[in-house]
RNA sequence: GCGAUCUUAGCUCAGUUGGUAGAGUACUUGCAUGACAUGCAAGGUGUCACAGGUUCGAGUCCUGUAGAUCGCACCA
């Protein structure tokens, strides 16, 4: 018995009951052991303390829809849901909690910060995943993991102290990207290059011998005080003669050699560079090779240090400007000109970073990147698009040593300890009470802790119970796709491979499927500062989930960014309305329907049924087939654009309108038929439906008169399964209603054109001449009569056509003219305009046909089908011509 | 500077082996029609960025130009 709903769709009604429902039964839970083939995704786990946003909803709206397709196809689906700690950015949230208490971290010290991070922690850190659950995720919530739980930990030392005593992670003093305020080295990722427009200044450093000045050209004059070389181009002429002479740096009169190195840019400024090997990148490299002495003028705040003598306690920004001034004053400043360059900024503070030479743990990547480099150009694992390969390479090409500690509260501490006697550094996974060379008790741990990627690139495992050798990891791993922005490729989805093949010795997912940023509808990027930023949650409460989430889906192309509006949601939120209205209209027409025990293998005879079912059957089996198609090519959006094609246009608006005669109508066996296909169909796109829509999805299929447990974890509609039902679809049955449709579009058409009153009948001819076509019209002389307002259907001669409508359609052979008699209802002026223009656009037609076929060129190399078809087209266009010219001339008569 | 992607209707975008350009949306007109006005019906809309080339035929393939976005490197 089916049953009733509201006549609105409102989702805020259904979404968290349906969700708690499915969480308690257990349906989101994968099994580690099973009969059914694996299908795993791991989550991008979002910020513990951050909240949802359009990234993240177009993240996981993807990651569900293939969890949920999957999941309904059969598989053992497991997502794995999680949060990160966010080393940086949570001990900067809890930090400026803090500020409004007026303390500091260091006024509170280490263990009662972190104290405060772990209560923040456990306050907010619920926000994002019931955040999750607004949008649908089917997480395996028994899995959440956090980067700092114990067994991520356990994970995180055995890999480092592995790679330590591999020599892949070493301790140095190296030069390195530095934020101030943090008051931490930080990584590439985290550093924003901005153009900034400053002064190149050119400065004379005088000569040793006193012969006269030595110009350099520089964009930061305060790094001066840390210069121990200045640089020519070995071959400039200009300056070869002075290669391994001294100049006296100016302000703290230090002695420094002048040296070549082919780095040099003649061209550029004055053709001669100071060397900062402590402040400056390419200055480092120069440094080590030519074994330069490197003078770190700056503390851990980035302020001057005792190195910088009177300039000792400046900020970088005072400092500059005292130097220039003290430089003007001693008349060795040259010039001043502006200069557009590229500066980093911290992208958590803001402040710009400063090369800083320090103390800090890297990771060796070189042999890390072999293996990692081949997975992906053997294809064991594929990017989609497949354009992002290129990106990945190109970086595995160039990478760079990484720097792993930071010098933060929060976050993995690392597992080294200092013996305070006899200095050796203590590698453990477990910490030890003694010295393991002098056995000394005095040891202390490493305060720094480790980059939140360094744990994050462990994630595929350190999840699945690793390094312990569970039935996890033997079902789930490796992953099968990992969805997520390009943004973090190297900084995320690099290290992850690394990783994984090191440890686990093999890929961690074998399809990393990159999606674009979702941007405002202007395209531009959301951010709070300049105020566009949409929130899921909002959209969600406003609009519902399932909305939100196909307007995600239907404007995903490739890898490309999309753009969203407020105001697209509202067309789908609207779709969702459709979608409810057509169950509704369903459910009260199935009322006194009862499913058969078979279920949704319940299939009736052919003979049973009407053209109508044959044809919604056909379209049925043809979207089916389009939807798994585009879900193996990953053209999501094609999917459910196909879905939504289907479900609109052929089941509502032409389905429905042509049953309505039979589900009303005095024949109780048609109608019983006529039910089942009804009840059937609509099983079957719900099904379709529910990886793209599950809250309405759900809610609709248990009211539905066949049905299963639950939607959810029913089977996804196949062609391949359950074929009896499609097979009942015929193309025949599609080219019958598809001339049936264009006949009743016609008389809309000329009824719309001359603006005829949809309340008034019209009486309407049809001159057709075989007998085949003949006979269709016959059989669907109810669904044309009532879809097209007529109170009068002949079939046969033309008749007389004065002061008639006349329209030929064609279609695949068959050919109708309908005639539409306008005596008495218009002003013809209207009609002729409508043939008029119709034969224009004939004669336009027949006209580039008619060129193409007598081009011989192209008669002889084109493809035969081309021709033939091409001179069917033209024969018919002469044919509706000629027709057209009749009416019109009967009509003027 | 190197590389990638892109430029199609007012807007957002499809267009998968080259064969007369499509969809959604917006817009115009008409409409209380027993599922739905969050609806129904009908309608108009294009130098496919530009310039060449290959081809009987180019939105599609090739070359160049311009513009946009994004990487990477450099910016002393």
């Amino acid at each position: 018995m089916a049953e009733k709903l509201n006549d609105r769709y409102n989702s805020s009604d259904v979404e968290t009951r349906i969700y708690q429902w499915w969480e308690s039964s257990g349906f989101f839970k994968a099994q580690d052991q099973s009969t059914k083939p694996p299908f795993s995704i791991i989550l991008p786990p979002p910020n513990v303390t951050g909240s949802l946003h359009m990234g993240h909803a177009l993240d996981h709206t993807i990651q569900d829809l293939l969890i949920r397709w999957k999941r309904m196809c059969g598989f053992n689906a497991m997502w794995l849901p999680g949060t990160d700690h966010a080393g940086i950015a949570t001990q900067m949230v809890v930090e400026r909690e803090l500020k409004k208490e007026n303390l500091s971290r260091h006024q509170l010290g280490r263990e009662k910060f972190e104290e405060r991070i772990w209560q923040w922690k456990n306050q907010y850190g619920d926000r994002i995943t019931n955040q999750m659950r607004r949008l649908g995720d089917s997480c395996d919530w028994d899995r959440n993991t956090f980067t700092l739980d114990e067994g991520v930990s356990k994970a995180v030392r055995k890999v480092f102290v592995s790679l330590f005593k591999k020599g892949w992670i070493y301790r140095g003093q190296r030069l390195v990207n530095w934020s101030g305020p943090l008051e931490t080295a930080i990584s590439d990722l985290e550093v924003e290059h901005k153009q900034i427009k400053g002064a190149l200044y050119h400065i004379n450093y005088p000569l040793e011998d006193g012969s006269g000045f030595l110009t350099v050209a520089t964009t930061r004059p305060e790094t001066l005080l840390g210069d121990t070389a200045v640089c020519v181009h070995p071959e400039d002429e200009r300056y070869q003669h002075l290669i391994g002479k001294n100049v006296i740096l100016p302000l703290i009169k230090r002695k420094i050699k002048i040296i070549a190195d082919v780095y040099v840019d003649k061209e550029f400024g004055s053709g001669v560079v100071k060397i900062t090997p402590a402040h400056d990148f390419n200055d480092y490299k120069i440094g080590k090779t030519h074994h330069l002495e490197m003078i770190n003028i700056l503390n851990k705040k980035t302020e001057l240090n005792e190195n910088a003598g009177p300039y000792k306690g400046m900020k970088v920004a005072e400092a500059r400007k005292k130097v220039i001034e003290d430089l003007k004053s001693l008349q060795l400043l040259v010039k001043e000109e502006p200069h557009l360059h590229s500066v980093g900024h911290c992208s958590r503070s803001g402040a710009v970073v400063e090369p800083f030479l320090s103390e800090q743990w890297f990771v060796k990547t070189e042999m890390l990147a072999v293996p990692a480099k081949r997975a992906v150009e053997s294809g064991t694992i594929r990017f989609e698009p497949e354009s992002w390969t290129k990106v990945y390479l190109h970086w595995m090409n160039i990478i760079e040593d990484w720097c792993i500690s930071r010098q933060l509260w929060w976050g993995h501490r690392i597992p080294a300890w200092f013996c305070e006697d006899c200095e050796h550094l203590n590698v453990a996974e477990i910490a030890p009470d003694h010295c393991e060379k002098c056995q000394s008790k005095k040891i202390k741990q490493d305060s720094d802790v480790l980059d939140t990627w360094f744990s994050s690139g462990l994630w595929p495992f350190s999840t699945m119970g690793w390094p312990e050798d569970t039935e996890t990891q033997k079902t789930f791993y490796p992953t099968n796709t990992l969805v997520t922005g390009h943004d973090i490729i190297f900084f995320w989805v690099a290290r992850m491979i690394m990783l994984g093949l090191e440890f686990k010795k093999d890929v961690p997912f074998r399809t990393v499927y990159i999606h674009g940023l979702v941007r405002d509808s202007q395209g531009q990027k959301m951010s709070k500062s300049s105020g566009n930023v949409i929130d899921p949650v909002e959209m969600i409460d406003k609009h519902g989930a399932d909305a939100l989430r196909f307007t995600l889906l239907a404007h995903l192309h490739s890898g490309k960014d999309l753009k969203f509006s407020e105001q697209r949601l509202e067309g789908y939120r609207n779709f969702m309305n459709k979608i409810w209205n057509a169950a509704r209209f369903a459910l009260t027409h199935l009322e006194d329907f009862t499913a058969p025990k078979e279920g949704s293998k319940a299939v009736p005879a052919r003979s049973e049924i009407s053209v109508f079912d044959q044809w919604i059957l056909f379209k049925l089996d043809e979207v089916e087939k389009k939807i798994e198609e585009n879900f193996e090519k990953e053209r999501y959006s094609d999917a459910a654009n196909a879905l939504y094609h289907f479900i609109w246009y052929e089941f509502c608006d032409w389905y429905i309108e042509l049953i309505k005669p039979i589900l009303g109508g005095n024949n109780p066996q048609e109608r019983a038929a006529t039910q089942l296909v009804l009840a059937q169909v609509m099983n079957r796109f719900i099904r379709l439906l529910h990886p793209f829509c599950p809250f309405i999805s759900e809610e609709i299929y248990q009211k539905l008169p066949i049905k299963n447990k639950a939607c959810i974890i029913d089977q996804y509609p196949n062609v391949r399964i359950d074929k009896d039902l499609l097979a009942l679809g015929s193309a025949q049955a599609g080219l019958e209603i598809d001339l049936v449709k264009e006949v009743i579009t016609a008389i809309r058409n000329i009824r719309g054109e001359n603006r005829l009153s949809p309340a008034l009948k019209m009486k309407a001819r049809f001159g057709v001449a075989d007998e085949m076509t003949q006979k269709i019209l016959g059989n669907n002389k109810t669904a044309i009569m009532t879809l097209a307002r007529l109170d009068e259907f002949t079939v046969g001669d033309d008749g007389n056509l004065s002061k008639c409508a006349v329209t030929q359609v064609v279609l695949k052979g068959a050919s109708v003219k309908v005639i539409l008699p306008l005596e008495g209802h218009v002003n013809f002026d209207e009609e002729i305009k409508r043939i008029q223009k119709t034969i224009e656009k004939l004669q336009k037609d027949i006209g580039q046909l008619t060129q193409k076929l007598s081009n011989e060129k192209f008669v002889a190399n084109a493809d035969p089908d081309v021709i033939t078809a091409d001179r069917a087209l033209l024969a018919q266009s002469k044919q509706q011509i000629a027709s057209l010219h009749e009416a019109l001339i009967r009509f003027e008569s």
